[in-house]
DNA sequence: ACCCCTCATGTTAGCGCAAACATAAGCGGA
DNA sequence: TCCGCTTATGTTTGCGCTAACATGAGGGGT
């Protein structure tokens, strides 16, 4: 920085100056401090700014796995909303609540000045490192009640309770239900729950060898197809609620030459391309995962700006899209 | 940590060292130490620390798009094998190479240690940042002849070249090539060559009509399929060398009621569990996708240790995976 | 003329660590 | 006894910036 400012015959305060708000600096001195950071091939040197600032612009964001495709919307949400002025650390927590709490002591270190979540479980270590370092964090993969600080996304509870209700309401009456391992996992748990609670409202009763817990993949999708029917020749429906379990199912009901929707139904979350291009098109639960990310790191933007305490939770909903399969 | 070190009552410089090193302090006093850190509840400044040792453990990744599936691949191998000790900074170049510049400048501001590139062509000042900021770099992309510093992937034009001349050793004799747009996409680029040459090494000639440029998503793969055949009702075979297409392809000609592979065959790459669900299942091309995140970053670790330039270029190859689409 | 205000730029100090060197204590061998 | 070596710890300095304050030049208003 200095040879700049040696080549452009000022201080280099003006150049810091003229970098962070080139405002601040008269048109010709900013001319001429460009044309050396041009000439020299400057590049400043954030690290030793964030030191004498005492802050960064650097955002973290933890998701449970980076390969899947449903965080990957997510993570494009945030990284498109935080633009080039932002850096994005990411980190998976693989699950696991003691991986976040890992991820988020590596990033405090880091100073980051922000943090996007997807868990609304934490350890309790977790919490308290959060709470001390007072930076803004957003939860998103639950709409929780008492979030640590912001929220934005939907609700996994009324979402799976919803479809179920609308399955119900068809006339199904053995309904299964497959989610991810409920472990660690508070949106496989409100999922759950909302099954339930449809069941209840409804006067039905579900029966608990009806609930299932599954891996991801579409394997597994066909896989606990075959143990429901196995267990419950019964079962008329099932909402599979995670990741592309439903299509596996439909594809091993095709397979098994199970005519679906009359002689089982079958129906989804997070629609993608591939639910509607199946055979027939599942019926499935929208969710706004993009949007998710997006507002999630501009409520952190915003709140960098002015630290004040008001927008904090956001619903962006969700939607049923009926197809074919229920 | 000066707090720290007074509750251990030791220097701070010694407290410094237990957290770099445990091994080099008395183990009664690294005791002391982490009592004393687990009481205050301090988290270590590694901006201060990058600043006074002139480097971060901070590696960059910079891919085309963060919401495809391919690229998370990658990217969970590179997290995977970075661990807790080096923080992973992304950001995604939207296809762009102007974009991939801009993340790099963004990245060096940070003073990255290290640089994950999926691009192998870059602009010129991308080139030039990266050459004198001296820090090693792996692009995984595509196996380069020349590459900036070290590669690691496989050749998308030995591949191309492979599956293509399966083809024609099967008969085909009007083959159809769809590829990503070719813009700053060399990996495009490459496979396309690759078909081309095939068909030159066995003394075929490739209409022009037969080539087609598509964007990604399983709509395109139908529409493409679908262009080809309005084109040239002759055409008997379709490589769909990128993302989804292929499955889409699939799907249309199964709506269409083509005959799959005796009317028309297609074959893919970037083999997944979906194009083995399929019917018939695709005959494909399946890359290292997870090996080959993992392996640049181990690339890159290795070279932090021991600055030396031995291992630049790792092939992993590539699968053909034969199925009953061709 | 004087003051005060704005705008543009410069000066000083220090952010929280780690590199490099300094120190001190213990120990074995000649 | 003294030296040289190792091991454990302390002191000094500065990494490359920015916050906070200082300076100085110009420009009305009274």
């Amino acid at each position: 920085m200095e040879d700049v400012a040696a080549l452009a015959a000022v201080s280099a305060m003006t150049v810091s100056r003229a970098l962070r708000d080139p405002t601040s600096v008269n048109t010709e001195t900013r001319l001429r401090i460009e044309a050396a950071i041009d000439a020299t091939g400057y590049v400043p040197n954030r690290i030793a700014g964030s030191l004498a600032s005492r802050r960064t612009n650097v955002v973290g964001l933890i998701v449970p796995s980076l390969r899947n495709s449903l965080f990957a919307e997510t993570i494009q949400g945030v990284s498109d909303a935080l633009g080039a002025h932002h850096p994005l650390m990411i980190a998976d927590s693989g699950y696991a609540l003691a991986g976040e709490e890992a991820a988020i002591r590596a990033f405090l270190a880091q100073r980051i000045c922000g943090i996007v979540l997807h868990n609304t479980q934490h350890t309790t270590r977790s919490r308290s490192m959060l709470e001390d370092a007072g930076i803004p964090c957003v939860e998103t993969g639950n709409l929780t009640e008492k979030p640590l600080d912001m929220t934005v996304g939907f609700s996994n509870y009324d979402a799976a309770c919803a479809m179920t209700e609308y399955l119900i309401g068809r006339g199904y009456k053995n309904i299964g239900f497959v989610s991810l391992p409920i472990h660690d996992n508070d949106r496989a748990a409100e999922r759950r729950a909302g099954f339930l609670a449809a069941h209840q409202r409804r006067g039905l009763i579900s029966a608990p060898e009806l609930l299932l817990e599954s891996p991801p993949g579409l394997r597994s999708g066909g896989l606990a197809l075959a143990t429901l029917i196995e267990r419950v020749p019964a079962v008329d429906a099932v909402f599979l609620s995670g990741d592309v379990l439903a299509t596996g199912a439909l594809l091993e009901a095709n397979r098994r030459g199970l005519d679906v929707p009359n002689k089982i139904a079958i129906v989804g979350s997070d629609d993608n391309e591939l639910q509607e291009a199946v055979s027939p098109p599942l019926t499935t639960l929208r969710f706004p995962r993009y949007q998710i990310g997006h507002q999630a790191a501009e409520m952190l933007m915003k709140r960098l700006r002015n630290p004040s305490r008001d927008v904090s939770r956001l619903d962006l909903g969700y939607e049923l899209i009926e197809r074919a399969s229920a």
